[in-house]
DNA sequence: TCAAAAGTGTTATCCCTACACCCATGC
DNA sequence: GCATGGGTGTAGGGATAACACTTTTGA
């Protein structure tokens, strides 16, 4: 897919016939937890759900963010090889949490020719990121909130603020379904928008009975950090002795400790292999 | 896309450079639940989930099964436009549940060219049915199987028998995630095996949590008869007493009664729209 | 000394399972 | 009468929520 720099540039090669040539992309919604610092030597981080954005420069999405995407080869490779192709290109990384979220496919989602997108929800653990990417940036989710079904989010990487607004419509009544449609949305390029909620509430879900949060995590850490994960993608304040027993049989006590946070020295925890 | 009716004919055609472009298609599982006979006065009619599957005549699929489907048109149309195009085609109904289950992409599911495919669930209640597609049967699911991660199907429509097996094989420890692979799969074309397999998986799923199986009931119906087919689609023997309770509040008792069933005539429900 | 988090124990409550039991019908 | 499913009540057990409490540390 050629890029253009101007309208004038896109015009000239635009011809509408194009509409009649199908592409797919896969677009990923790659997600982690980030630390932020407290200023207060007993407190702990805070931590937030972040996701990765790419800035575009061609036209005609010119400064606008988006997530990592790539358009699928059809002669030769799967979709999700596609993704892992991207993933590995945005952060240098393989072998991490990808699954399949959702296939979008608004007609007019991409001004330039038909594309559908098969979206993924990848995982990581930041800490094992080295270097930025050009063009990428990590956002902050600073707040979700959902006042008659429609869902305002707000998204931040210190320097710009991101914020959107979704509709859910109630499709289907026996089981709760809802579509999505962008009510505002300034910033982000495509429908980005709605496969980044849409994977918000995917994780969101999962994390209810499954251990994908541990797919965020580092290999050593502690309960009270394992819990503060929970909570800030349940969206929830959970209670300690509560958390402390539901999760008992997923971890592994270590016998090294956290210790110079200005309050009793904690336990490292594992995740426990079997089951 | 042609249809071929020898391979002479096909490979005539036949160019590999096909593989280039990509098209798409979308597949639908159309689940429901049949009623068989127990030639017990006395007894219930014995439920079963049933799909309905077509009969394939071209090459090189000849005489396989394979699920309703049918070409993507990109100039304008999306994937659920044309799954209900295909519904429509199919089953003459319109406004029934339809869910997009999951894209299935292998680079060699069609022989023909590159075709990734979007499924979908769609679930009707069978009496709403009118008269019979041509090519198109009824197939239930007569066993369900698992054994060591391989999973076995048998199907039959009272003429033909369908089996297959599928080996589920785990992709991911914190999800709980398989991949499913074809193991043995004689009667059915493309992967249309791993489609029923993730539809039945899917609606199992949803059966635990949300009012899915209403979409499979008839306006009224006894709370035996709902009982039953929660039953099937758990593939599980439920306590009367204990699903009377949780199901209480998701219907309304009417006045209505069945008769003459050779034991206590039992009051006729519906489902309740408010909560 | 104290704020903050680590970590544990206890009770009350709810929900679900399992079982027992009675009811109403058609042949 | 009897097989079959319709329908209801209740006791026991397990999980969870809510709260109280002790421990340990760095500044």
């Amino acid at each position: 897919m050629k890029e253009y720099k101007t309208e004038e540039e896109f015009l000239k090669d635009y011809d509408s016939s194009m509409y009649e040539k199908l592409s797919m992309t896969t677009d990923i919604a790659i997600i982690s937890v980030s630390n932020e610092d407290t200023n207060n030597y007993r407190k702990n981080d805070k931590k937030m759900m972040s996701v990765l954005l790419v800035k575009r420069k061609d036209y005609p999405y010119k400064d606008k963010w988006c997530l990592p995407g790539g358009f699928l080869n059809p002669k030769d490779e799967t979709l999700e090889e596609c993704a892992r192709r991207v993933l590995k290109r945005e952060t240098n990384l393989s072998n991490i949490y990808l699954e399949q979220l959702y296939t979008f496919d608004r007609i007019d989602r991409d001004p330039r020719l038909r594309v559908v997108s098969t979206s993924f929800v990848a995982l990581i653990d930041k800490e094992k990121l080295e270097e930025k990417v050009e063009h990428a940036s990590w956002f902050n989710i600073i707040s979700i909130k959902e006042e008659k079904n429609v869902v305002t989010l707000t998204l931040s990487n210190n320097e710009e603020i991101i914020d959107f607004s979704i509709k859910k419509e109630l499709r289907e009544r026996t089981t709760d379904r809802y579509q999505f449609v962008t009510k505002e949305n300034k910033y982000l390029a495509f429908d980005h928008d709605l496969v980044i909620l849409s994977a918000i509430e995917r994780i969101k879900n999962k994390a209810n009975y499954t251990d994908i949060v541990f797919n965020m995590m580092p290999e050593y850490f502690t309960l009270g950090e394992l819990q503060q994960v929970y909570e800030v993608i349940l969206n929830k304040k959970l209670l300690d002795p509560a958390f402390r027993r539901i999760i008992a049989n997923k971890v592994e006590k270590t016998n090294k400790m956290k210790t110079g946070e200005g309050h009793r020295p904690s336990y490292l925890f594992k995740y426990k292999k079997n089951n």
